[in-house]
DNA sequence: TCTATCATGTAACCAGTTACATGATTTT
DNA sequence: AAAATCATGTAACTGGTTACATGATAGA
């Protein structure tokens, strides 16, 4: 087994990853994350950075390295990086980039499911399901074209364009599977809209 | 906003179908969802089944219907669906299938940071990446194959063949990936490589 | 100057995982 | 009959989210 991490959460590694850069208190690091667009990359909320970085601190991978109160604000405890947080770091992201783990999206739990809707109503969602993708999709480049156009160098924004790879991915497949259902030729749609009590949708509208 | 489920793990919704089909009691329930595979769609081990059949009853989505012990093993709870349930279900489902939400894949996290690791090590691993890919798509294939010529419906695979889809596309962008950093004509390689330096990696192999 | 928003952190709560417990079968 | 595995559940612990608290600045 490949040697659990002792922090485990995503966000222990974009910390580590900016602290790599330069030390910093919690607060700022929400802030650069936010800056650089992270916030879609990795989930987080104010709550858990202090939790993470607690954890990455008990863990050795990073210490307080002052504890300044500039003027009357709270106390801010600014944290750097220590040579086993540097290790971890390129370990760990070595790890994500060469061995893809099992992952579990939403929408295939939703599919190993999807008898339970009748066949009618599960074309009508996929429509929807399609033009959302293609939406996301839009989103995305455009996201990746205005900061392009701003400078931002094309290797900051790869993890975009795999987004962008995978929502059409995604649109193709449930183009495809509505074709599947509406298909009268297809041999599944007839039980599945008998089970429901239904007729076998039409393919109108595709 | 789109009224915050009561219980938000999707094996709650896993739980919500079985019992939509009959009545069962938690472990049961495990066996099941493992003979059908949805282990591989939805992720659970044995504590966190007691914990969503618990929360599902605080909220009313399921009931005990009774508390039979046979022979001298331990109390078995058989729990049933209620309407509350089922309404439960069928509106959960439908926004699942319909409204793609943003998801956080691993892999998109780590290429946000790839700059922290050398583009030499990267290419490395990204053909590393490639294989297992291609191996995980040949497995889920494979078990599509085998159940199909078992007489299982092509309706009840469909979320394999969704994982291959996206499996598939992973595969292609990872490709390009390994070609735009070997390419030589590429801007963004060369003060990647120079961070942390190296020179440009060379484009064999691939 | 009152109100909102920023900046910063802590505490309480809830979800999820791991470990423990124990009687019943089956295998050796 | 001892050992292993199945069947079933509970309890303890850890991780993560939401809510709370509070001084500082900026806008109305």
């Amino acid at each position: 087994m490949p040697a659990q991490r002792k922090v485990s959460n995503l966000l222990a590694l974009a910390v580590l990853s900016y602290l790599s850069q330069q030390p910093m208190h919690p607060y700022e690091l929400g802030r650069s994350l936010r800056e650089h667009g992270d916030d879609r990359s990795i989930k987080f909320n104010h709550g858990s950075l202090y939790m993470v970085v607690g954890q990455l601190a008990r863990a050795g991978l990073v210490t307080e390295q002052e504890t300044s109160r500039g003027g009357q604000r709270p106390e801010r405890t600014v944290y750097a990086i220590t040579d086993a947080g540097r290790a971890e770091l390129r370990d760990w992201l070595a790890e994500l980039v060469g061995q893809p783990r099992h992952e579990f999206p939403a929408f295939v739990a939703a599919l190993s499911l999807i008898s339970a809707l009748p066949p009618g109503q599960v074309t009508g969602l996929l429509r929807q399901r399609r033009e959302h993708l293609a939406r996301q999709r839009a989103e995305s480049q455009a996201l990746i074209d205005t900061s392009l156009a701003a400078g931002v160098p094309g290797l900051f924004l790869v993890e975009e364009e795999y987004r962008i790879a995978l929502l059409a991915a995604d649109e193709a497949f449930t183009g495809q599977l509505i074709a599947r259902i509406t298909d009268p030729g297809t041999d599944w749609t007839s039980p599945w809209a008998q089970f429901h009590g239904e007729s076998a949708p039409s393919e109108e509208g595709d």
